[in-house]
DNA sequence: CCAGACTGTAACGGCTCCGAAACAACCATG
DNA sequence: CATGGTTGTTTCGGAGCCGTTACAGTCTGG
């Protein structure tokens, strides 16, 4: 699929999902932090820190204090490697799922009605 | 126009979006700070600090810190209004309207290739 | 078994943001 | 004019995020 956009249309779309978030009662999370909760549920598992890290081109303390925000938000959860008990394995989880679904909801119902 | 996107179209389409502002060499702006700029350079003028915290529903400070962020960015001016001295009005600028202008190119790019 | 390389995390200092309340400048109505 | 209501701003205390640096736990190859 392919979608063409007007610039105005683009910026629309923007402002409209970004006034929904900042409306909404959940907590911000910071373009960073979506980022990052992004990646962990569009992209194939397993998922470390330093991959996260190196993927964002971030440092891995972002990623460690991002996943301790989250993780009290329960839109993640992190598990030791039982293979290599230095990684720590990053996992989804409903709560995380949902809020995306609803992101996702969101995004979709403003770009239909541009 | 309308825009119908699958869940997984419009999370990959916000994901490569934040993605791009997290990598880019500008200063992040919150999520809140760019609903503020995009309503300012979307809606009609003028824009007030009263009026502008009215539709984002957050307080007036919340708004006079950003429109101090953004103006020190050159994003955005503000000039009192000589009819009524109390008003503050918010002004587009040059570089605002670029940095929109490449947030908007940013978007549709990546919506072109979903 | 142990030195070195690798994980993720904690600690520090600096910056920004937030909401509530207090504030200063300004208008307008009597 | 004076007073009450309007505007935007400042201040205060608290919280979050960031990058750098230093740290603790874990593997691995000689």
């Amino acid at each position: 699929m392919s979608v063409a956009l007007t610039t105005a249309e683009a910026l629309t779309l923007w402002h409209d999902v970004a006034f929904a978030l900042v409306r909404d009662d959940e907590p911000d999370l910071s373009v960073r932090q979506v980022c990052i909760l992004l990646t962990i549920y569009l992209e194939a598992p397993p998922h470390t820190v330093r991959d996260l890290a190196k993927k964002l081109a971030v440092t891995k303390p972002v990623i460690t204090r991002a996943l301790d925000t989250m993780g009290k938000l329960e839109l993640v959860s992190r598990r030791r490697d039982d293979k290599d008990r230095r990684n720590v394995l990053i996992q989804r989880t409903v709560k995380g799922a949902l809020y995306l679904e609803r992101l996702a909801d969101t995004i979709g119902k403003h770009a239909k009605s541009l």
